[in-house]
DNA sequence: TCTGGGGTCCTAGGACCC
DNA sequence: TCTGGGGTCCTAGGACCC
């Protein structure tokens, strides 16, 4: 059996913890440049404000309805997050943390009964650490969190499921003459996996609630549709196909991106930025051990305004995999100055590290050493150290891009091949 | 005026090889 | 006039998740 565990709108419910004030009132929290809605507390979800909804849209609510909208604070959801998972965790032998807000536990060999022990750690999470929760429990993942969605409506919308199902739901202890009603109660596009492309699909089939869908053929559905939806179905049957993941496999891409509060046309303000994203990035790849092989930057501007669209991107090789803040950074921005037009009012940027493999492997034979072989692996760690102690960006990259221009040699080389690798010890580095 | 950020998995189709 | 077949690897794009 395995549960479903997460925080009721989690990033509200943080926020409430250090501002009991804000309890029944309608609150919000805003994504990055407070552009949109990223976590809703019950009441601004009566008002009507949907997930990802712009800010402007709703603003007005502020005035008439007396709707609170914060600036998400993500390092203090972290710690929360964190906390709650450690209680989580004694649910049963073996988690999965699969979001900051939410984890399965596998409940294998643990006796007694489950709801009461689901109960019991419900309680001391809100009482522990102040965040709501609900929790489901089913034979599988996806009927796992069905039965979660069940928990929390039938606590926030009284009549959509039966009350006893409020806060804990577990369909494993019901007979399928029980469940069958909660799925037939259940709109398809709830379903963990049917997303809204999915789901118009199945509706437009004549599939309009979970319990139809798990009474599709899976061959039929594999066929019309994909493995990917055949074994959503499988599992809403009760069969599992979906592992729990309990040591989640480094990452095999890590990305900085971000809007800018207000549109960027120069080069200069652009390199600030890509090699800001660099710094972060390749501080998250130091802190999973690993190296980067290609670094790719991209550049947009806003899919929402008129005006000329502009959208570009470019993968740069490594000649070697590295952790390298610097060489992150200058293969980055070298990038960029490639893929780089004036003219255009840019909304977004961002790096991406991809073809990651292990550093610790080939740490002081590859990767951290600087052009002159130099060992830098000590260097990027005593940075990491200290904005880990003193706060982000206490100490940082200069955006060494800025400091050379690179040969012309190198330039034209790169034009002529969108992928290409360069020879890094032939660049001039500017020294701090 | 104002529209998030960070991931994963799967598939189709082309290039290439024997 | 008649012009193979199958396997593998890579990439781009689509769909999903929170």
């Amino acid at each position: 059996m395995l549960a479903l565990l997460d925080g009721n709108n989690f990033y509200v419910s943080c926020e409430r913890v250090f501002r009991p004030s804000l309890e029944g009132r309608p609150v919000l929290v805003l994504s990055n440049n407070d552009g949109c809605a990223i976590s809703r507390s019950n009441e601004a979800k009566a008002l009507g404000v949907k997930m990802g909804q712009p800010f402007h849209e709703f603003r007005h609510l502020e005035e008439s309805a007396g709707l609170i909208s914060l600036s998400a604070n993500f390092s203090l959801y972290g710690d929360m997050s964190e906390r709650m998972m450690s209680l989580a965790a004694g649910l049963g032998p073996t988690q999965e943390i699969y979001s900051i807000d939410e984890c399965f536990v596998d409940l294998d060999g643990v006796r007694g009964d489950l709801t009461i022990r689901a109960h019991a750690i419900r309680a001391r999470i809100q009482r522990w650490i102040g965040i709501p929760t609900c929790i489901g429990l089913a034979p599988t993942k996806t009927l796992a969190k069905l039965a979660n969605h069940v928990a929390k409506d039938a606590e926030r919308k009284p009549g959509s499921y039966p009350a006893r199902h409020a806060q804990v739901c577990h369909l494993g202890a019901l007979p399928q003459a029980e469940v069958d009603p909660l799925l037939a109660a259940t709109g398809v596009g709830e379903v963990w996996g049917v997303g809204p492309r999915i789901g118009a699909q199945l509706r437009e089939a004549g599939v309009t609630t979970a319990l139809q869908l798990a009474r599709l053929d899976p061959a039929l559905v594999r066929r019309r549709w994909s493995v990917v939806l055949e074994r959503t179905v499988r599992e809403l049957q009760g069969t599992p196909c979906i592992d729990l993941d309990a040591a989640p496999a480094p990452k095999r891409e890590i990305a900085c991106t971000r809007s800018f509060g207000r549109p960027v046309r120069e080069l200069s303000q652009l390199i600030e930025a890509i090699s800001a994203f660099c710094a972060r990035a390749a501080e998250k790849l130091r802190r999973q051990g690993s190296l980067a092989g290609c670094v790719q930057v991209f550049a947009h501007t806003s899919p929402f305004r008129p005006g000329p669209r502009w959208a570009k991107s470019l993968v740069v090789p490594l000649r070697r995999p590295t952790g390298d803040t610097a060489r992150l950074t200058q293969a980055a921005v070298m990038g960029l100055k490639l893929i780089y037009e004036p003219g255009y009012d840019l909304a977004k940027a961002g790096v991406m590290l991809l073809d990651l493999c292990d550093g610790r492997i080939q740490q002081g034979e590859l990767g951290l050493e600087d052009e002159w072989g130099r060992d830098r692996g000590p260097l990027m760690g005593a940075v990491d150290a200290i904005n880990m102690r003193w706060g982000k960006s206490t100490i940082r990259q200069g955006s060494t891009g800025t400091a050379r221009t690179r040969p012309d040699w190198a330039m034209r080389q790169a034009r002529r091949t969108p992928r290409y690798t360069t020879d890094w010890r032939q660049v001039p580095v500017a020294r701090a």
